[in-house]
DNA sequence: GTGATTCCGG
DNA sequence: CCGGAATCAC
């Protein structure tokens, strides 16, 4: 079984991006965050004949996630509680048998800012969210743009980075508190100490050809499944293309 | 010689369009409105190496002449009387002892309005600008996006289109006292009675492939070299492209 | 830097 | 419908 993760800036100005790799790789399960686009407006069309069925939230703007499934759903929710502000931020599938929890953590804007406390909350509610919903013995899958990078590996100049929202104690043991309900880093198993980022910030016109990125972007799963978790890596080819994502794909495979 | 016409609505958006032109049709001068674009943002960049010169005169967002000449500029100057607001709206270049006088005349928002007023002074104006600055005698062509169709031929639909600005009796007057300087339309010296248009609403999903366009685009020249001019002809193909301007090119050819 | 939005203009 | 601008968010 093939998951993945991305992170699209948008799936109306992604779609062909999204829909080549799907082709391309063949995923069982993608979940997208940052779709930008009101369920109305999603580019439902980009995507027909892909093989894949769609479960998507979004709102005007901001926000949005998206799972593209090969095997359909099980089950499909969205959101924290039953909060609609946060439906464009977690959905919740299952998917021949494994719950998949996508998330686009909030990012925070500044340490001293009342979206950074939204942010620490948000960490919080999401602990009580996997306590209430799910015990270790279920096959859970936690990804997506969770904004933290986790440790100074993580992230290209960690010095200069230290306090980011992103790249903080608070957010750490925020993270770490929800990683303690039984989460494993798939990507740091098999690399414990390599860097390996998912995220190139738009803005330094060299971030991405010098390699000064992030790794923001995440796949957790619970002790069951990370022990038959094969590989977990991160495809930059797309972050490459005309006009890409600041953030690309992340994978993991698993003998299920 | 070949001469053409081209309203580009934002240079920046039709530079491909426009130099693919460039290399495909080799004309000696192309005159561009509406590029839509400060002179400083002009994108000189994406024309290097064509082999063309280009003069520009622009402001944000509105308006904007621009010249590519293969042949240089033996004079450039921009503007009507010594009015800065005129100048991205009326280019003059002198190309191998052939005078070119661009413009991209004001369309005039409704007949009630003062923006249809300045169209209608825009008009005199330019007839005085040919009076004091050229003889009859001299080589002459005005062309670019005259926003007026002359007759019921130019536009799809004569009887509901009556009283738009660019297609009422007022527009006709003023356009008629400009070219009884001495002008000769070029396309109705060739094709007196043919449906020709250089102009597509986009606000009409059906109005390029039903053809229901405009002639507001033109190219008019003085009674020398009008007997000189071999043919002047539409290109309808960069309207059909990926991102078109609403206009395409027009074309006069002389045999000087 | 890039995208979405609202507004203006054609 | 499709440009540009200005604003906001990341």
């Amino acid at each position: 079984m093939k998951i993945a993760t991305f992170n699209a800036n948008s799936i109306r100005a992604r779609a062909d991006i999204v829909r080549g790799w799907l082709e391309a790789n063949s995923p069982d399960v993608l979940c997208v965050q940052e779709t930008k686009v009101q369920d109305s407006e999603f580019p439902v069309s980009a995507f027909e004949g892909s093989g894949y069925e769609i479960a998507y939230r979004g709102q005007k703007s901001y926000n949005g996630v998206a799972v593209f499934s090969r095997h359909g759903f099980e089950n499909v929710s969205f959101g924290l509680d039953s909060e609609p502000a946060d439906e464009p931020r977690l959905s919740d599938v299952k998917v021949k048998g494994v719950n998949v929890v996508n998330t686009y953590i909030p990012q925070g804007y500044m340490v001293e800012s009342d979206k950074f406390e939204y942010k620490m909350q948000w960490f919080k509610r999401l602990r009580t969210y996997f306590d209430n919903k799910y015990k270790p013995a279920d096959k859970l899958i936690w990804l997506g743009d969770l904004n933290v990078a986790p440790t100074d590996l993580d992230v290209h100049d960690p010095k200069r980075l230290l306090g980011h929202v992103c790249f903080c104690p608070e957010v750490w043991d925020a993270f770490e508190k929800v990683k303690s309900w039984g989460f494993v880093d798939l990507l740091r198993k098999h690399y414990p100490d390599e860097r390996i980022y998912t995220f190139w910030d738009y803005r330094s016109k060299t971030a991405f050809t010098n390699d000064r990125g992030w790794r923001i972007d995440n796949i957790l799963a619970c002790e069951k499944l990370a022990k038959k978790c094969t590989d977990c890596y991160v495809d930059r080819e797309p972050r490459a293309m005309q006009r890409p994502s600041d953030h690309t794909f992340l994978i993991a495979e698993f003998d299920l």
